[in-house]
Order: C-alpha cells, then sequence, then structure tokens
DNA sequence: GTCTATAAATGGATAGAC
DNA sequence: GTCTATCCATTTATAGAC
C-alpha cells in the first residue's frame, strides 16, 4: 500500500556520495589550497555534512591524499610527442596559464597547498607517481629525470606568475611570443645532457 | 635608595620594537607562509606579545605587506651582468636551492604564501616594485618585462619542486649538471625577443 | 610601552540519534 | 547512510590595567 519514498539525489548511496566528496576536494583544494579551504564548505558543495568526509576519508590530509591522487594521474602536463613535444606543450601552457582562463589543474593544487609541510609530502609523492614518471617516459637519453622536472619546474612557474600572482608583463604579453619562448625552454631540457653544451 | 631597575633588553623602546618583530614577521612567513604563521608565534619570537603586532602594524596583512616589501627590496635574484648573467646567475640560484641549503629568501615567502588571495596581491605589487624593475633593467631589447619575468618564473619553478617540494631528481642532480641547464634556459631569455627564433 | 584577559569567529573531529 | 549538536583547540583583534 505505501509507496516507497521517492528517492532523494544520492541518498543512502555510499559510493555517489563518496565521488561526490572527492569531486568538490579536488575543484576546492586547487582553488583556495590546503590550508584556506575547510572541511565544512567541501562537505556543503558535495551536498552532505562535513561528518561524512571523516566518515569516508577519515580525515582532511587523507581527502586531500586523495584527491591529489586524482588530480595528478591524467596526462595533461605534456601534449605532443618527438621533435612537436616543445611546441606544443608551450602552446597548451600558454593557453591554459591565460589570465581569463578558468580552466584549474594540477598545477594550482600544487602551488596553492605547497606551504603546508604535509601537503607538500604528499605532493612529492604523488608527483613521483604520476607526472614525473609520464615525463621521464616522453624524454630520452641522459638525464632525463633531472629534465623532466625541470619541465615541471618551468610549467609551475608560468601558473605561479601568471594564474596565481597575475604579474603585468606576463599577463600582457602576446601569447604567441611567450610561446615562443616557453618553447625554446622546453626544447633546451628536450636535449640529452651530452648534447648540451651552453653558449656554444 | 631605590636603584633604578635594570632596564630590560628592548624595554620602552618603539623602535627597536617595531624592528624585532619585522624581522621576526620575515622569517616566519618565509618558513611557513602567510596563513602557516599566527601573530602569536612572531610576537613570541620578537620577544613581545601579540597584541604589540596590532598596536605596531595595525593588522597581519599589514604586517605581512611590509615583510614582503623587506623581503623583495634586496637585488638578491640576479647576480652578474652581461655576457656572465646567465651562467652566474645559474650556479648562484642551483647553489642557494640545494636541499640541504638553509637559505631563505624571497622566492620561498612568495610560494609558501601564495595560496591567499591577498597576500598574492600585495606580493604581486611588491614585484611590480622592486624585483620586476631590477631584472627590467638588466635585460634589454624586445619584450625585456615579459623575459624578467619569465626568469622569475624558473627561479620560482626550481625554488618549489627543490626546496618546497623536494621531488627526487633534483635533489639527486649533480648541481653542475643542473647549472648547465639552467644556464641555458637563462640564455634564451637574454636574448631579445627579434633575435630568438626556435629550432633554428 | 607593554602586559593580561577576553571577545568573537572558525577550524577539525566526534558522539549519539534516527 | 546521514544528520544535529557539541567538543576542544586555535585564530585575529581589542579592552583595560599597570
Amino acid at each position: 500500500m505505501s509507496s516507497e519514498p521517492a528517492p532523494d539525489r544520492r541518498r543512502r548511496d555510499a559510493a555517489a556520495t563518496r565521488q561526490a566528496i572527492l569531486d568538490a576536494a579536488v575543484t576546492a583544494f586547487t582553488r583556495h589550497g590546503y590550508d584556506g579551504v575547510g572541511v565544512r564548505d567541501i562537505a556543503h558543495n558535495a551536498g552532505v555534512t562535513a561528518m561524512l568526509i571523516n566518515r569516508y576519508f577519515g580525515s582532511k590530509e587523507h581527502l586531500f591524499a586523495e584527491a591529489v591522487d586524482v588530480a595528478f594521474a591524467p596526462r595533461t602536463v605534456i601534449t605532443g610527442t618527438g621533435t612537436e613535444l616543445a611546441g606544443q606543450t608551450a602552446r597548451t601552457l600558454v593557453a591554459r596559464t591565460a589570465p581569463e582562463a578558468e580552466e584549474l589543474g594540477p598545477f594550482l593544487l600544487m602551488l596553492r597547498s605547497a606551504a603546508n609541510p604535509r601537503a607538500a609530502e604528499i605532493m612529492r609523492d604523488a608527483i613521483a607517481r604520476h607526472a614525473g614518471r609520464h615525463l621521464s617516459e616522453e624524454l630520452s637519453g641522459a638525464g632525463a629525470g633531472m629534465r623532466a622536472e625541470l619541465m615541471l619546474a618551468v610549467q609551475a612557474g608560468l601558473w605561479l606568475m601568471r594564474r596565481v600572482l597575475g604579474t603585468t608583463a606576463l599577463a600582457e604579453a602576446p601569447p604567441e611570443d611567450l610561446a615562443r619562448y616557453v618553447t625554446m625552454l622546453f626544447q633546451v631540457l628536450d636535449m640529452p645532457a651530452k648534447d648540451a653544451t651552453p653558449r656554444g
């Protein structure tokens, strides 16, 4: 006789709730950094209460670790391979770090959470597991690991200046000029160590 | 008869107290970032109580602004001029960002405070007033402002990876190899725009 | 010029009801 | 499976005594 109560959105669905929290966490940590966001904010954006974060993830720190893993897993850093690696990656990077771009991404999460020592450890491990490995595969020759992390450093620096701080010269620079220089930077880092000679 | 009380260290000396607070603030903000440090910590390190920070600086934010100005004022980013700019700056940078180095500096302050939006604004303005100007003076030719900020980006990226996160490949890389690549990066950015052609 | 004491808000995490 | 209510620590900033 009595009809079943209309099932609310995501009600009584542990997996969906967990996923909603995780999605909200990635966004919030990317926008405001580890210390800049509270579990209440994340829970609210996920449509649940703060308590469930501890229920499903144990603590804010564990939630952050999972969020970092999700954010760093996709192969977004490098586009293109071989001779087109430098130019294509540079153009993608310049477009994504444009002041008016709304795109989020692992570099923003990284920069905005780096101040917290625990968060820094978690991200260092995630880089070793994901981004560092991806990049090292693309590169070859002597010093590939070092050059891969130098590419990450260049990218992080550009994200910092253009999107986090918003300095004027980089904001106003013509994208094609900027892309030209960034391409040259990546070309330098694409050279194996034995071929590289400064000021030839 | 009653002898004067022995004058305590810094007691009743407004200028010295103010300076002690400012010094402690630079150190603390560099080590832990804007959100990672409380006014109590700073006051304690300065040998006073937290109340005096508001008395002398008005608020934590104003104290931060003055600390940033102090930290960014010295011309530490670039060493050497002309043809030796790239190599000398690279070697200094590699030495300062060595994992075992204890040196603090404006880049650590910048990276660890970037997550806070107000702090980011304050630092963007300070860069325009100090570091950006210094660098633009050293450089010449087309796109000097853009290339100067790209140099800052490269430096910030290396500080982030080596000193803040401590990623393995950059930590273990031989300093001379690392300096060689960083030198080449700076050489690229030392070229005026019209001379620069990727993959010549 | 500097202190103690406290206000007022916010943080992460938990207990227990339903 | 999810909620409300609460604990406890910590934050910036201020009031008022000395």
